[in-house]
Formats: C-alpha cells, structure tokens, sequence
DNA sequence: GATGAATGAGCTTTCATTCAT
DNA sequence: TATGAATGAAAGCTCATTCAT
C-alpha cells in the first residue's frame, strides 16, 4: 500500500512519477511499459515508486486524471473567447489548441493518446465531456436561434468521440491522405451545415406551419 | 500426389488459431491474452501454433486481417443496393449491418475492436477505407448532383474514423448518454445536412456567378 | 496454474520438486526457502517447477502429504507385531523406529519437522492419528484387560503431540540434558505406568464394589 | 543531570518495540511481520526502531526473553503455594495458570507461541527448565516419600516439553477432540499415576530386599 | 508435422535497512 | 535523537519461445 508521503517534495516526486509514466507509455505503450523504466526515467528506485502508488494500475489511473486536468486547464481559459466567437471558427480554433497540445513535449500526448483507447480512461473522461457541453450551452445562450437544432445530444456525442480519435488518429499518421487543415475544415463545416440545415428546416416547418 | 490436402488443411488450422485469438483477446485483452489459451481453444498444441505463425505478433497481424477482411465482405455485396439508396438511408443500414457485425457470435468483434486501437491495425484498415470511397464514388455517379460537394475526401475520412469510433464506443457503454438509434441518425443526418448545405451552397454560387 | 503433465516423468519431477523442497527446507526454513533454490536443487528451471506446483504453497502442502504418507508407509508393515508386543516395549519400538525414520537422509526430516509445527500441517497429521489410534484399538483388542482403563482419548491426544514433540526437539538439540534412551523409557514408563495404575485403581474400585 | 530519564524512556521504548511486535506476530505471523508494522504500532518511526535494536532478528530475541521472563514472573509467586499441594492438584493448577497467561490479552501469547516453535527461542526456554526443575525439587523436599522416584530427570524433561506443546495445540485447535478438562486432567493423572506407580514398585522391591 | 515439457529472462511487488534532515 | 523517504536486492510468478521426442 503506497504510503502517503507529505507535501512539496512528495508532490514534486508524484508528478516526476507521473511524466516518467507518460515517457515510458508514450515509448513503449502500457502493456510494455515496465515498473523499471518509469522509476529509471523518473529518477527514482523501484521502492520509491511504490511509496508513491500502490501499483502499476494507480500509476496509469493518475496518468489519465493528469491527461484530462490538462486537456481542460488548457480549454477552460478559452471558453470565454470560444463562446463569443461563429460555431466554425470556434471548432476551428479548438482543434488548433488540440492539435498543439498533442504535440507539445515531443508529441508525449499524442503518443500516449494512441493508446488510450485502450486503458479504461473513458472514466476519466468525464470532465472533458462536461466542459465541451458547457461550452456548447453558454454558445446557445449566446446564439439563441441554435436553440432549434435537433439532437444536439448526439451531435455533441458524435462530436466529441468521432472528432478526438479522427484527430488523434490523423495526428498519429505517417502519411495521412488529407491535410490537417481539410480535416479540421471538414469537421468545423459538418458542424456547421448541420446546424445551418437544422436551421433551415426549422425556419421551413414553422413557416409551413404558420401558413 | 495430395499436394491440396495439406495445404487445405493448413489453411483450416490458421483458421482455427485466428478465431481462438480472437476468442482469447475478447475474453482477456491482447496483453493477458496468451500464446498457450489460443492454442488450447484452437485446438492444437503451442509447439503447432508456431508452425504457422513465427510469433504472438504474427497472429495479431492475422487478426487485423481477418477483422478488415471480414467486415469487407459482409459490406461488399450490398454496395449496389446501397448506392442505390438515398444517402441518409444508406448511411442508417451500413450502420445497421455494422452494429449487427460487430455483435455477432456474443460481440466477439466488438469486444476486440475495443482493444483494436492500440494493435497497429491501423495499417491494415486501408481496405475498408478503399471499399467506403468506392461505395461514395459509386454512389456519386448515380446521384451526379452530388458531385459539387467539396471536400469529399475529408467527409470520407471523417465518417470512417469518426464514425466508426464512436459506434465501437457507443456499444461498449453500459449505459450510454445516447441511443443508438440517436446516434446512427445523428451519424446519417450529420453527413445528409452536410450534403444538402453544400449543395445549397454550390447552386446559390452557381446562380449568382450566372447573374 | 500448474499444468498437468502425463504419468512417467512428471511423476519423477514432481518427486525431485518435492525431495528439493525437503532439502531446501531444512537447510533454510519453510519461509527463508526461496522457489529458486527449490527448483536449482531439482536441478530443473523455476518455470518448470511452476508447470507442477501452481505456489509455492502447493509445494509445502506436497511436503506435508509426503511426509505423512512416509510416516505411515514406515509404520504400517510393523502394526501386527507392535500390536501383539506389550504395550510398553512396543512404545519404545516406535520411538526408535520414528527416530530412524526422522534421521534417514542426514537429518532431512528431522530437521524440517523442527519447522513444521508453523505450517499448517496439521490438516495432514489426520492419517497418522488414525493409525496411531488404530493400533491402540488393536492392541485393546488383544489386551482386553485394557479396555478398563479411562480416558483413553486423552492420553492418546497427550501421548501423539505431546510425545512426537519431545522426540523431535530432543533429537534436534545439541546438548540434550538427558539421553534418547532415558526419554524413550521415560515416554513408555509414563504410558505404561498410567495404565498399569488405572488397571490397579478399577481392579480396587470393582473390589470394593463387589464386597 | 537528567541521566536516569533517559533510561527510563530507553526502557519504556524497548518495552513498547517488543509489544507491538508480539502484536504483529500474532496478526501475521513471525515471516510476515514487517518492522513498519512494529513501529507503526509501537507508535515510533522505523528509523528509532533501529536505534534500539539492531535489527529485526534482535527484536525476536527480545520476544523470546520477554515471554520466558513473564511466564517466569507468572509462574514464581505461586511456588510456595505450588510445593505445598498434592502433585496431581499443582499439575492442575499450573496448567489453569498456563492457560489463562496464554490467554491473556486477546490470546496475544497463544497466538505467538503456535509460531514460537519456529523462532530459535528454545534455547532462551532454560530459566523456564529451571523453575519447572526447582518446583520438582522444592516439593520432592517436601514429599521425601517422592525421592524414590526414578527418571526424574527424563519425566521432567517430557512433562515440560510435551505438556506445553499439547496445551498450546489444544489451545489452538478450533474443533479440538478432547476438553482442556480432559486434556489436564490426563496430563495430571499421567505423571500422578507414573509417581504412584513408581513408588509402589520401590516399596515392592524394598521388600523384596528386605525379605 | 505435431507435441508439450522445459526454459529463463523479466515482470511486479515487498521490505529490511540506511541516512540526510 | 528521532524521523521517514529512499533504497535495491530479492522474492514469487508468468509466458513467449524452443526443441527433443
């Protein structure tokens, strides 16, 4: 059991743990991804290691709150000038953050990421999703006439787990057949479209309604 | 003299190994899944499984294959029904026959494909990304209006992945945010929309350029 | 877990396992005894060991098995002889054949007997108790002038535990302050005494009854 | 100038070691008590434990005098009321002592003792040897009739080593197939029986002479 | 070809012991 | 003196791979 060692140091060495983790995983992947290495990387011992987490599970458990603390810290103070901003462009600008984010620290995340999909982080994931959907509201709030899209639920749902891994997977690419750009293009248009449609129909039924 | 025979017979015990892979990566995840399980539900011996793969990697890269080789075929011989339809509709059944495929023989694909993101499968997914552009360049000449969308590659790209991201997602749920129905139409409407506005677009532009 | 390999020389490695374990075991003690040193004086591989024995746990409960098993399989073929001896002179027969017995091989059992009242072996004593109380029941038979002695169970309880203890601590010391001679008379005196008072006492009490 | 208390809290910190490590034998068992848990429990840290003993061997050693001393300090007051007694009525009482100091405290001492013939503690047994002996003599002195015992030594030996390794088995048994009544009543009756019998075999052969 | 017992490197985890603070 | 974080040797155990039969 990890016992619990106090404040400054010990939270320096928690996070030097962790960022090792994110080393090893994103060099090796989780499965290969050795107790050993992470100390080694995190300049401690094995012992150490495990004053810290009470195994390899807690330490992958802490490399995902770390991710998904990351991930928001970096949007949330976004969120103001995202709301403000056209639908496209704001999803636009987030892929932007994203991609940058990915590949900062040599790519750490992106690496890490690729395989993600795998460790049960979807738990973790929660907060992600809650942000994006807050951003999503205060945006309707601000636009009232999207308020008429159908379906936002799915489309948020499509959104996020559809945009993220095609990002992801696009970023991961040796030679991916389309650009970042077309690819961000396309999401922010499909975004776009639909509701621009939604819209469209909206105006027509209740027209047609009226008349 | 029987030449055949043995080949036949080899083909039929790759066979079997492949299945048991699958069969042990669903139950246990690629990393527990060990070389002595798949030779046990395949039937053989660990010394046989050997014969035909030269390691663990080698049957995952059979695997991969197999999946990308499978989902081809059950997509393949309803293209010319699908290219036949409206595209939302064609969108609602691939994903109908997707989800159906996926959870054939007690979600033994599904199961898999949860872990599938970290294999390097990715590599191999080339085939079903040749057979949806054909089905799309298909369907385009028989529905010529639609050939003034632009970006057609990156929808493409986006739909695949995208897509096919979030139903493998959206199945593994316990309790998902959404339904599938909710999901697939959001899927079919997100990518109809998209089609529509761009037309709308296209011919706005046409006629003013003619104006 | 431990596979199960076929009949002939599985049974002799399962043997050298447990013989290694013996040696092990008495040079270093059950918890200093390591699966390494086990399986070097097998004189096989660590996983190898592990292909017969799912623990190391398994190996001791072998241990216990065979040691039992031993006892009795030395005590068995003279059960008709000590019964028909008188009870004080067959007490002292098994004493020295179970100090034979404890100090075949350089002192192997013996000095893994020292350690083995801290296994949980007592589970396994069971056979040797009821042989124990079968040959007193047998030897009752013969002797039906005993059958008049009390508490019996108490004495047999006192004389296994209480007996096979004193011998096996003596024999383990360096400078035992009496000779095995003296404890073994000592031991059948205690015995033989009990019963000859007892016989004493009912043969009185039935006298003073029947007067 | 404050040089005794300095001893008085060494002492009192040694005296709090060697408890807490009778607690986590008990618990766990000698092999599986960890010096954190002593310290913990002795409410030190690991660092000070090693200040007082030097290692974890030493801290046994310790368990070992400490238990020998108190069964000592349990046993010593009652001598003179032990040596006036009739032999069968001390036996009795002795084991009824023994009994409830093994159950002291939660059974912390029974618990330790099941291990304790693990630990290389008999050779710390002697001044336990020697009180038991000193009774023996102290009421022979007070029974001169008793002198013509023969092998005192030997039943000394037997009683002391098989009587306590059979009371604390009985005391651990969770179904044992005797009562402690029967158990000390047989222990009593054994050595009484061995006595009676002994003497009237002497007055028998002192006739026998003087005839 | 087929077998499966044997291998042993290497993994995660524990814990007695040390030593800078 | 007291502390407790740091250490790292060493334990139990797994499993991909080999090879004699």
């Amino acid at each position: 059991m990890a016992r619990k060692p106090r404040q400054a140091r010990s939270k320096a060495t928690v996070n030097a743990i962790v960022e090792a983790a994110f080393i090893a995983v994103a060099q090796h992947g989780p499965a290969a991804a050795t107790t050993r290495q992470i100390a080694d990387i995190a300049g401690i011992s094995v012992g150490s290691l495990y004053e810290y987490f009470s195994n390899k599970e807690a330490i992958f458990g802490a490399m995902s709150e770390r991710f998904v603390a990351d991930t928001v810290a970096m949007i949330q103070p976004r969120v103001p000038e995202l709301v403000r901003k056209d639908m496209r462009e704001a999803i636009l600008d987030m892929l932007v953050y994203f991609r940058a984010f990915l590949q900062e620290n040599d790519e750490l995340y992106l690496k890490c990421a690729r395989h993600a999909f795998t460790m049960d982080f979807e738990e973790y994931l929660e907060p992600v999703q809650r942000l994006l959907l807050d951003i999503v509201t205060q945006h309707m709030m601000r636009h009232p006439e999207t308020a008429r899209v159908r379906n936002i639920a799915a489309m948020t749902y499509i959104y996020i787990n559809g945009g993220i891994f095609a990002v992801v997977r696009h970023l991961s690419e040796q030679n991916p057949s389309i650009t970042f750009e077309e690819l961000s293009q396309g999401l922010s248009d499909m975004v776009g479209h639909y509701v621009d449609q939604e819209l469209a129909l909206a105006k027509q039924s209740s027209h047609n309604r009226s008349s």
